[in-house]
RNA sequence: CGCGGGGUAGAGCAAUGGCAGCUCGCAAGGCUCAUAACCUUGAGGUUGGCGGUUCGAGUCCGCCCCCCGCAA
């Protein structure tokens, strides 16, 4: 069976790299978004799926936009499924309507839970106890199709990065898709229509969303650090200097809390105070990870060595 | 040539043009019931590279290399 990918991002390359081990599949093409300028030097970049399907001889196709591209259906006309995973730009409809075994998304969230840009971050940013993937058939509106297949993970007692969660879902995504697919082609599962009611939006990640607010709770700000820890990172200042934060752990001190954001010890540990959280008794963060400006990601004790007197400084 | 910060001991950072230092780590010794604690001593540098100015350059000038933030 002949069938075309979409796909962009880091998450979409397990998924690809999967259905072509599965043999039962041809990749006929792989559709990406085209290269763009990145970087200081403003180098034009391939997208991680592009340098995947050019390393492993699969016929690429960077269409500026779906829209205008019709050469582009031509050139899939062989294919009798679509896949998409991230692709990064909403699938006119007529694309829909071409393979013959519809076009699939595999999402990773369990819709209709978090439609849209950031499902991952918001399963982390919420302190969700669980999260997964969904292969939806795509319909016309965004994440809105009927439900295929699910798969879950379980988050409690977990403290997922992003990266971390990312791969976990982009690998039981994979898994999902290979196994559900022989059945899903030969008519065995009739998707099922998401309840509207249930639905819930994600929005793009805007990199003024992350600085870090002291007066929530140490759990609260764990939790942004964590979801935001590839991209953008969540950031504070030091004395007017941009301060990016990759790692903490909330603990209990000794002490009550001091000011939202005050540095209470500055050696060997790293303790920033936040706000009061009237569940529990994590009020402190430790830093275990930092980056000032201009300078490279340090473990906090080595950044403490060249930065003294820290203790009572302030961080906004 | 998008804007900006930076490169100094193994790591992180100081040093009005005048003997290159601090914290951590490392080594040796001491103290201690004991320790990642404390005390003593020590090793470790072509100050990213090349050239220039100067009696004298980490510091000023020119070019090159590399790292980072912003913006994309």
């Amino acid at each position: 069976m002949k069938l075309a990918f979409f796909g962009t991002s880091d998450f979409a390359v397990p998924i690809l790299q999967k259905l072509l081990e599965a043999a039962s599949y041809e990749i006929g093409a792989v559709v990406t978004q085209p290269d763009r300028p990145a970087g200081r030097s403003k180098k034009m970049v391939s997208s991680p799926v592009k340098k995947w399907a050019v390393e492993k001889k699969v016929p690429v196709f960077q269409p500026e936009s779906l829209l205008d591209d019709d050469d582009l259906l031509e050139k899939l006309a062989g294919c009798e499924l679509f896949v998409l995973a991230s692709y990064g730009e909403i699938i006119p409809k007529k694309y829909l309507q071409i393979p013959r075994f519809g076009f699939l998304n595999v999402h990773p969230s369990l819709l209709p839970k978090y439609r849209g840009a950031s499902p991952i971050q918001a399963a982390i940013l919420n302190g969700d106890f669980e999260t997964g993937v969904t292969i939806i058939r795509m319909d016309e509106l965004l994440d809105h199709g009927a439900i295929v297949a699910k798969a879950a993970v379980n988050l409690t007692g977990k403290r997922f990065g992003y990266r971390q969660l990312h791969d976990e879902l982009a690998k039981l995504g994979a898994q999902l898709l290979v196994k559900v697919l022989p059945e899903y082609l030969d008519g065995q599962i009739k998707p099922v229509p998401q309840e509207e009611a249930q639905a819930t939006f994600t929005q793009k990640i805007s990199k003024k969303n992350v600085r870090i607010d002291w007066r929530d709770s140490a759990e609260a700000i764990d939790r942004m650090i964590r979801a935001f820890e590839t991209w953008p990172v969540a950031w504070t200042t030091l004395e007017g200097q941009l301060l990016k934060i990759y790692e903490v752990v909330p603990l209990s001190l000794a002490q009550d809390p001091k000011q939202p954001g005050q540095i209470v010890e500055a050696g060997p540990r790293l303790i920033v105070s936040c706000g009061q959280n009237s569940g529990t008794k994590l009020t402190f963060l430790q830093i275990k990870s930092l980056q000032a400006q201009g300078a490279r990601r340090l473990p906090s004790e080595e950044f403490l060595n060249g930065h003294r007197n820290l203790e009572a400084k302030i961080l906004g």
